[in-house]
DNA sequence: GGAAGTGTTGACGTTTACGTAAAGAACATT
DNA sequence: AATGTTCTTTACGTAAACGTCAACACTTCC
């Protein structure tokens, strides 16, 4: 259980670019520690980009990610901000909800699909069996 | 149950404007039939149109959409056509179900987060029952 | 017959999310 | 001392997915 990563050792981990790493860093969703110039990644750090990566393969921008990520750290004082939150986490629990059921519909039509193309094959093969 | 729908009808049923409608014929991934200059759009084309846009809620590429859409049209007949269909499958259903996992661990979190609140909540409550 | 509403084709503008050099510093190896 | 590796900043480039006019045609309503 390493504790400090290099931009290159967190690159190569999670298959992103270096430049990639350094543009979430210029977007504030990553804020490494430095070391003269060079930046020092913690478990935290490597943990935020984790969920970022996981918020890109679910579609969401950025910006959208930027929110989310803020979510997981403490929870505001205010009980503006506290409701501001609520209300936050109920949308992305919708839009996630959303995109489940897309799944599920979209995993059914690839069986149908599936099912098509075994049919074809074995018309294929018939034809075969014919020549 | 109409069968022909103008560009403003499907623009208003999905909630997209029509500059996207017609964007998405100029790539390719519709194509209404047309009385002179005006788009005609039937059954088949909204249904595609849905298909897209759940193919955008779970965060695909247009180009990638374009590819989806074809799986569902007639298989085709060559054996190697449908090999590489099936491998199109396969990697579509692989991204759909990290995916899926990726949603259930979000919505888990989302619990914890909202659990946070809850007690932040309270933790407000006692303080104005203080003063 | 003029205005409103809906349709059309360009064509340029914009945001997002990086890619891709350029030019240099720091450090280890040969 | 030269080479290689990994790091840095700065900055221009780009593909995707539309937005936003402009300028025009057709129909309908008053």
């Amino acid at each position: 259980m390493k504790s400090v990563f290099s931009i290159g050792q967190l690159a190569r981990e999670f298959d992103v670019t270096t430049r990639t790493i350094r543009f979430y860093e210029d977007q504030g969703l990553l804020s490494p520690r430095r070391r003269g110039q060079t930046r020092l990644f913690n478990q935290r750090d490597r943990t935020r980009l984790k969920l970022i990566l996981r918020g890109k393969r679910l579609g969401f921008s950025l910006s959208e990610i930027n929110e989310i990520v803020d979510m997981y750290d403490a929870p505001p004082g205010e009980t503006g901000q506290l409701s501001l939150l609520i209300e936050k986490i109920d949308d992305r629990r919708t839009r996630l909800l959303q995109q489940r059921a897309d799944i599920a519909v979209a995993l059914r039509e690839l069986d149908t699909v599936s099912a098509r193309c075994v049919e074809s094959l074995k018309a294929l093969h018939a034809d075969k069996g014919m020549a």
